[in-house]
DNA sequence: ATGGCGTACGCAGTACGA
């Protein structure tokens, strides 16, 4: 069972692109943000000829996360506990039935919070600390669980091409990093890591200044795995690729193979 | 980067992203 994430940055943009990559990969279950579309106005009928149900959590202008799965969409629920006053739309959870038992899915657009000194940094880290005790909740449930997403959060300084272009960033604050590691240290792992420790590994290049061409990349897009979880992982990359395409996004997809 | 690009909204130019 192949599981991704993407943030593809429109789903009015790039649906022929997400059309294309799910005709090559074939995910059982993909994680999407950014879709920057209401619920009302996703197109779910292209999804769901390639046999996908779609379940979807979206706003007005930008924000927004989707599932998708082949399988039936079990127990979804939308929103991050912990704010009912937050309306911004970043996260849907969902399970499928499968012959090791429930997997369940969190998906999840963490805020970027630049810049510095806004409402924006505080309100990312918040979110992370929102994150943290529902992540721990749900390992008490012990089934296989994964959250992944674009975590804005570059972890260390081997996840970005010029760390010290990052210091002023909100995604490589101490305070980020810090949340971030908490969350891991609950008793996730981190697919990626788990499967390679390549240096320039990277989900993400600016669509600026030939960011793309001089491989000036980040890693900001993770798969975080429940103990339950890793046990089933077979194998994980990053479809780096598709960062070449006609009107890419400035993220690229990254998954993980489960034998289940 | 005093954001040079890209997307949404909506029809000019502003908000937002990372």
């Amino acid at each position: 069972m192949r599981i991704a994430t993407w943030n593809i940055n429109g789903v009015k943009a790039r649906i022929d692109t997400v059309l294309e990559w799910l005709k090559e990969t074939s995910p059982d279950v993909a994680c999407l943000q950014e879709i920057k579309s209401v619920d009302e106005n996703f197109p779910r009928q292209p999804f769901e000829d390639l046999g996908y149900n779609v379940e979807t959590h979206g706003q007005k202008g930008f924000n927004g996360v989707a599932l998708l799965s082949k399988q039936p969409l079990e127990d979804v629920e939308r929103r991050l506990p912990g704010d009912d006053g937050d309306e911004q739309a970043r996260f849907i959870e969902g399970a499928v039935s499968s012959d090791k038992g429930v997997i369940r899915f969190g998906c999840l657009y963490l805020p970027n919070g630049n810049p510095l000194g806004s409402e924006k940094f505080p309100y990312k880290l918040a979110w992370m600390d929102r994150l943290i005790p529902h992540a721990e909740r749900r390992l008490r449930e012990e089934n296989a669980y994964l959250l992944l997403g674009d975590y804005n959060v570059i972890p260390d300084p081997i996840d970005a091409k010029n760390a010290k272009n990052w210091l002023d960033d909100a995604l490589f604050q101490p305070e980020s990093r810090q949340r971030f590691r908490a969350l891991t240290n609950l008793g996730f792992t981190e697919a990626v890591r788990a499967c390679t420790e390549a240096a320039e590994t990277y989900t993400f290049w600016d669509y600026q200044a030939g960011a793309w061409q001089k491989n000036n990349g980040i890693r900001i897009d993770h798969i975080l795995l429940s103990p339950q979880a890793t046990d089933l992982i077979s194998g994980c990359g990053i479809d780096k690729h598709v960062r070449g395409w006609e009107k890419p996004s400035d993220h690229v997809p990254v998954w993980v193979e489960l034998a289940a």
